[in-house]
RNA sequence: GGCCCCAUCGUCUAGUCUGGUCCAGGACGUUAGGUUUUCAUCCUAAAAACACGGGUUCGAAUCCCGUUGGGGUCACCA
């Protein structure tokens, strides 16, 4: 039994897609599963399109996922451990590095006349192809370099004539056994001669994959159900090399909430809606000018490069749907809590918890350990943000306090230095058990304690709470206020638990519930009618700032007349 | 359009292979109560699905056929 060897292949032309981590995840849990090996290997045939800043983002939001390969490039994690790295004597885990064992395969295919050099130009092919389509008839290639004798088409290639290779696909229908689907069989009307190799001297993605795979000793396929239709070339290219085919298992892809493909485009496609939504003609950001803003908001396929949609969605005041791995990391979610939604999204662990319910909480861990292929279903998944958004809340509430205030400094200090600059991690550890049950991502910790990142002579009176809380029935609660303050004063030394004790012995002498004395004083110090528990609230400003902020607060509110304006 | 794939609550799904224990279970969301100094949490309960039509069978969510619907793919992208 020949060990177990996965990979993930991405092309370097954009940051990590979520269906790409999803695709990662997989196969590195099969791998883990099986004490097999996960190799990760760049796929960038693509000479325009690739590049080395989208490599490194996407072996980032990997590592970021902890997902670890044992073959890849290397790459050193903020945590400072190496990935990758180890040759494995295969070569380059770059497809661009590794033309020569292309050639050398390709010309073998020419040689035995499976696979031929082509010279018609893509224009006179374009031709041809849309005349198909005018036709109502399916297109595919004529065979014509065919019809060009062997010995001359290889000596026309040899000396150098504007080429490209195409494989010579069997007459014969091809059955794919595929581990989800089953048998899949697809007729040679259906297939013809695809390209292997480029004009540009680059392998397809057809035929480096499919040698690559062989090279790298790769058993077990699993991928999107997208490339289905691709595995019968890929079945024929290994049989006309003479490889080994793995074991294919393609997966169900992962939709928008409305049923369309969750893609890359739709960041660019929820900005420019915003954008017309507001009724911009010009650009709300100095980095991009006016001839380039109008083209991208006119033309459906143009993006724009990640950092400035950010800048663009900033100025627009709208949140851009989470699409990358990077995305969800900027949001707040734990890298965990995003590998179990995203394992859920296509595989089932069909497993039950003690009381019966059904086991959908767990992390790679688990996957490492039980992942299998049976588990994969073959619907396709929307993506259902609310639901991650309560997985998020519900592990960051079961976190410790240290751990939440570590994990939360960490996403602070790379997604919101401001809020570093306020709160040491000491700070953070104070305010945990008051932010952790509040908010659903790491993001969401900033608008909790919002009050304390105001000024004292800035705070923000919300008129409604005012009046509600304070002048209401005769100014009661402005009155309760005022006898409050000595008692805050008075409270030594000023912590949450000594400030709960005040307050709540105050409520006692005075006989008045706690709602009517906490939510004066709430309203006085964050300037609206919620906030985390008092103790935590007063605590973290300090005392000369609550002592300023009630001062404020009854000014303005001796101000204001006992109808609401 | 050709070819291929898919079809259980609003969403993610268990159950389908090995028909009966399923008038279909869980989770998120929703609704109604309750706990709580506000908010958030938390607790309890409820509503909510086998796409449709045939067939096979004593019996079908489960097997077969068709219809409808959804999706993928038809690049010198991957």
């Amino acid at each position: 039994m020949p060990q177990v060897v996965t990979r993930f292949a991405p092309s370097p032309t954009g940051r990590l897609h979520i269906g790409g981590a999803r695709t990662a995840l997989f196969n590195w849990a099969y791998a883990r599963r099986h004490g097999g090996k996960f190799v990760l290997r760049i796929e960038d045939t693509d000479q325009r399109r690739s590049s080395d800043a989208a490599t490194r983002g996407i072996l980032r939001s990997l590592a970021w996922l902890g997902i670890d390969w044992d073959y890849g490039p290397e790459f050193t994690t903020d945590d400072a451990r190496t990935l990758g790295g180890s040759q494995d004597g295969v070569g380059s885990y770059y497809q661009s590095e590794r033309l020569d064992i292309y050639n050398e395969h390709l010309r073998r295919l020419i040689e035995s006349d499976l696979a031929y050099p082509a010279f018609e130009t893509p224009e006179e092919l374009e031709a041809k192809r849309q005349e198909a389509i005018a036709a109502k008839v399916g297109y595919r290639y004529d065979r014509a370099a065919l019809r060009i004798p062997k010995a001359e088409r290889i000596a026309r290639m040899d000396a150098g004539e504007s080429h490209v290779v195409r494989m010579k696909m069997p007459d014969e229908p091809i059955t794919v056994q595929d581990k989800v689907l089953g048998d899949v069989t697809v007729g040679p009307d259906e297939l013809d001669d695809f390209i292997i190799r480029k004009r540009d001297g680059f392998p397809t993605y057809h035929f480096a994959v499919v040698v690559d795979d062989a090279a790298m000793g790769v058993t077990h396929v699993l991928r999107g159900q997208e490339h289905l239709i691709n595995t019968p070339r890929h079945v024929a290219l290994q049989r006309a090399l003479g490889f080994p085919t793995p074991t294919y298992a393609h997966m169900p892809l992962i939709f928008n909430p409305d049923g369309s493909k969750m893609s890359k485009r739709d960041k660019d496609k929820a900005a420019k809606a915003a954008v017309k939504a507001a009724g911009l003609q010009a650009p709300p950001i100095g980095s991009i000018d006016q001839a380039e803003f109008a083209e991208w908001l006119e033309d459906k396929a143009r993006q724009l490069d990640p950092e400035r949609l950010a800048e663009l969605a900033a100025a627009l005041k709208v949140d851009l749907p989470e699409i990358d791995a990077e995305d969800f990391h900027a949001a707040g979610y734990l890298a965990d809590t995003v590998v179990n939604f995203l394992a859920l999204l296509g595989w089932n662990p069909k497993t039950k918890n003690a009381d019966g319910t059904d086991l959908e909480r767990f992390d790679a861990a688990y996957l490492a350990k039980h992942f299998d292929l049976s588990g994969l279903g073959k619907t396709p998944s929307k993506f259902d943000r609310t639901k991650l958004l309560a997985f998020s809340a519900d592990d960051l509430a079961n976190m410790d306090d240290n751990a939440f205030a570590a994990a939360w400094h960490d996403w602070a200090t790379r997604f919101d230095p401001d809020l570093v600059a306020r709160f040491s991690l000491a700070d953070m550890k104070l305010l945990a058990p008051a932010v952790k049950p509040r908010c659903k991502t790491l993001r969401d910790g900033r608008s909790i304690v919002g009050f304390a990142l105001t000024a004292d002579d800035a705070v923000e009176f919300d008129g409604k709470a005012i009046h509600k809380v304070l002048i209401k029935g005769d100014r009661k609660g402005l009155e309760t206020l005022r006898d409050l303050r000595p008692t805050v004063e008075s409270i030594e030394p000023f912590t949450p638990e000594a400030i709960e004790a005040a307050i709540s012995s105050h409520a006692e002498t005075t006989g008045l519930g706690m709602g009517k004395i906490a939510q004066p004083l709430r309203v006085a110090v964050t300037g609206t009618s919620v906030s985390p528990p008092l103790g935590q609230t007063l605590a973290i400003l300090g005392k000369p700032s609550v002592l300023a902020r009630i001062d404020r607060c009854i000014e303005h509110a001796e101000s204001q007349t006992p109808e609401p304006a």
